[in-house]
DNA sequence: ACGGCAGTGTTACCGCCGGTAACAGTCTTC
DNA sequence: GAAGACTGTTACCGGCGGTAACACTGCCGT
C-alpha cells in the first residue's frame, strides 16, 4: 500500500503542475469550454496522458479550480482576520474579492462555472467560501455552533457580493472602491434604512 | 415582408407550445443536459423539426426558460407591489421566491443554469430580476434614474436571496418562513448590528 | 386534369467531443 | 538478457449539436 491510488492517479507533482499550467493557459484563452485535446496539445502531449493524470475532465477542472480557489480563499481570510473594527474588515474583504475578479475575470468565471463540477471531496468555490465565512461568523460573534443564522448570513453575504460583482464586471458602473463601500453599507442595512 | 423571419422561425404557436411542453418534460426528467434528440423523441418528431422551430439548442432553452421566468417574475412583482409597509412587502416577496424554488427545484436549477445561455434579446432570469428590482427601487425610494445605488442594491439583494435559497434547498436547514425572516433581517442590517 | 410549389416530415450524414483500448519504445532490475 | 514498469502513441467508440438532401401531401392557377 505504499503506492496509493491517489499517487498513481496524480503522477509526479512536477508533471502534474506543468499539465495544470498548460490547462490554465488554454482555459484562459478559450474559456471554460476548452477541449481536452486542445489542452493536451498545449501541453505538448496527447489525450490519454491527461486522462491518466486526472481521471476525467471534471477531475482536471477540479484540480485547476482548486489552485485558484485556495489562493483566493487565503487572501480573503487574511483580509477578514486582519485588524480593525468589524465594518472596516468586511469592507476590506469585499474589496479584496472585487480586486481579484477584476484582475482575472476569466479565472473568476471559470471558478463560478465549474462550481458544481466537483461532487467529491473538492467542492465548489462558493460552497467553500460560505463554510469559511460561516465558521468565521460563529467565532467572531460568539454564536452557538448550530445557530442557523451563521449559515444564512454567510450564504446571503456571499451571494450579495458575488452577484453584485458579476453585475459590476459586466457594466463597469463605478470605481471598485465605491462598489465595496456600497455593498458594505447595504450589509449594514442601508436599504432597510432608506425604505424605513 | 408579410411573413417575417420571426414567424418562420417560430412556426404556428400551438405547435411551438406542444414542443416546449415536451422539452419541459424531458428537461425535468433528465436535467439541463437533455439532448435535442431525446426532446424530439419525446415530442414524437425528429431533430430537424426542432431546429426549424428554435434555431439551435440555445434558442430552445431560451424559449423554455422564458416561460418560467415570466411566470416567476410576475409573481414576484405582484408580491412586491401589493400593499403593506416596506419590510413586510420585502419579506413577502422573498417568501414567494423561496416557495417557488421549493416547489419546483428542477425548474429553478434549469433557469439558473441556462441563465447565460441567451446572449440575444431574451436574457437570463437573474438579469431580468435585477433590472426589475432596480426599477422598483428607483420608483419606491424616489431615487434618481442614474443613481448607482439602485443597481447595486438590486444585484446585492438578488444575489443574497438566490445563494441563500440555493444553500437552503440543498441543506433544508430550517422552515421556509424562518429563512424568509432571517434574510429580511439581514437586509435590514442584522449582521451589521450583531457585529456592531 | 395537371404541373408547380409551399409546407412538413424523414434519413443519413458531418465534425467535434469525452473517453478508452491496444500497442510501441525505454529504462530499471534481477 | 529477459521481465516488467513507465511513458507515450495511434486509432478507435458512442454520443452530441447541427445540417443537407430527399420524400410526401395538399393546394392553387391555368
Amino acid at each position: 500500500m505504499s503506492v496509493t491510488a491517489r499517487e498513481r492517479l496524480d503522477g509526479k507533482p512536477a508533471r502534474r503542475e506543468s499539465l495544470l499550467a498548460a490547462a490554465d493557459l488554454v482555459v484562459q484563452r478559450d474559456g471554460a469550454s476548452a477541449s481536452m485535446a486542445s489542452i493536451a496539445a498545449e501541453a505538448g502531449i496527447t489525450k490519454p496522458i491527461l486522462y491518466r493524470h486526472f481521471g476525467d475532465k471534471r477531475g482536471l477542472y477540479a484540480a485547476l479550480a482548486e489552485r485558484h480557489t485556495d489562493r483566493l480563499l487565503d487572501a480573503l481570510v487574511e483580509a477578514l482576520t486582519a485588524g480593525g473594527p468589524p465594518r472596516q474588515r468586511v469592507l476590506r474583504t469585499i474589496d479584496v474579492y472585487l480586486a481579484t475578479i477584476e484582475e482575472q475575470p476569466q479565472v473568476y468565471r471559470f471558478l463560478m462555472q465549474s462550481d458544481d463540477a466537483a461532487p467529491g471531496p473538492v467542492r465548489g468555490f462558493l460552497s467553500r467560501l460560505q463554510e469559511l465565512l460561516a465558521a468565521g461568523i460563529v467565532h467572531e460573534l460568539h454564536l452557538d455552533d448550530h445557530d442557523v443564522r451563521s449559515k444564512v448570513w454567510a450564504a446571503g453575504i456571499v451571494g450579495m457580493v458575488q452577484v453584485a460583482g458579476d453585475m459590476w464586471l459586466e457594466t463597469g458602473l463605478m470605481p471598485r472602491a465605491e462598489l465595496s463601500d456600497q455593498l458594505t453599507s447595504l450589509l449594514w442595512g442601508a436599504y432597510g434604512a432608506a425604505a424605513q
